[in-house]
DNA sequence: TTTTTTTGGTTTAATAATGAAACCAATATA
DNA sequence: TATATTGGTTTCATTATTAAACCAAAAAAA
């Protein structure tokens, strides 16, 4: 990666780690259940070195975990951690926004499908504590804790544009 | 971007616009209200020439619109279509994932609330016709219309790697 | 047991993308 | 009328990517 964003906003620490071309791929295909190297490699083309330095940053980063298989040798696994898992849900996001917008209806390559009943899901939402589905328009983006001054500014103003409104 | 994906997945076709260190903050801007040239390279810190080149191929892709405010002249305003403000729900889910799993808890700098109450929202959940969330464990991804004979042989092995288990 | 293949890389060299700075024309603002 | 701002483009040095060659250890095949 070029250049690191040292913002404290989530989305940009993310982007330190999946900002580039592959790396959404590479979780893609653990969720698929590949879990070597070469696997890796030739279901997604990625050069070597590359999907090499990729791998060692998200094992840095605590996605994958990469334990020695057979015996004490040369071949090893990687494994999505709970950390990596949790990437479901953004990953599942994604696809189901390239479906609608990118496929398009009766053209998705992958759909997400409800395993009792077999019923396609096409929707995610936030949900409350008690476990309803919030509106979109009912979110709020507010400054956390962890805020610098740079994203109050942001949200001040944000309240400030609203108010002129 | 360095090379592009031609798998009809819509992972894979979401990283071709998506797939670099800065789209995603260029949104983030955007649902902050943003709509200026030289307000998103200040908020993020971009060079000119890429901001130019993203905001371009968003034009393109129909995510942003680019209007002419200001009489007749060389000023524009970049504002989110329909399909790029349906990006909200994957920017959403990197974000709780970040608070989550990098920020932690207590240090996040932004962080979602329900409007009404002001209580916050931490978790996201595909959610069924009826509007029930789905537990993770209850997903099944299976291959679609728009599958190539690559996908079906991986779902095709999935299922066969169940069986074996 | 020897040979061949596979695995999981590293190294190298060419090409492409990025980043920072300089530049610029049209328009707003003072 | 003079100055500043906007929305870029151009240039050039640096960094990342790609493809290919190479390699040692281990596994599989002969």
């Amino acid at each position: 990666m070029t250049q690191t964003h040292n913002q404290p906003c989530a989305i940009a620490q993310a982007l330190n780690i999946f900002g580039d071309n592959w790396t959404w791929l590479i979780i893609r295909e653990a969720f698929y259940g590949v879990s070597r190297f070469s696997e890796f490699q030739r279901n997604i083309g990625i050069a070597k070195n590359l999907l090499s330095n990729r791998l060692s940053t998200l094992v840095e980063q605590g996605i994958f975990e990469k334990k020695n298989v057979g015996e004490n040798g040369t071949r090893y696994s990687y494994h999505l951690t709970p950390k990596g898992a949790a990437l479901r849900t953004p990953l599942f996001a994604i696809l189901l926004w390239g479906n609608e917008y990118i496929s398009g209806d009766g053209n998705e390559a992958v759909l997400l499908t409800e395993r009792n009943t077999g019923r396609q899901l096409t929707t995610m939402s936030l949900v409350s504590e008690s476990g309803e589905p919030i509106e979109p328009n009912d979110v709020r983006a507010i400054a956390g804790p962890g805020a610098n001054q740079e994203i109050l500014d942001k949200f001040e103003n944000a309240r400030n544009l609203k108010k002129q409104k």
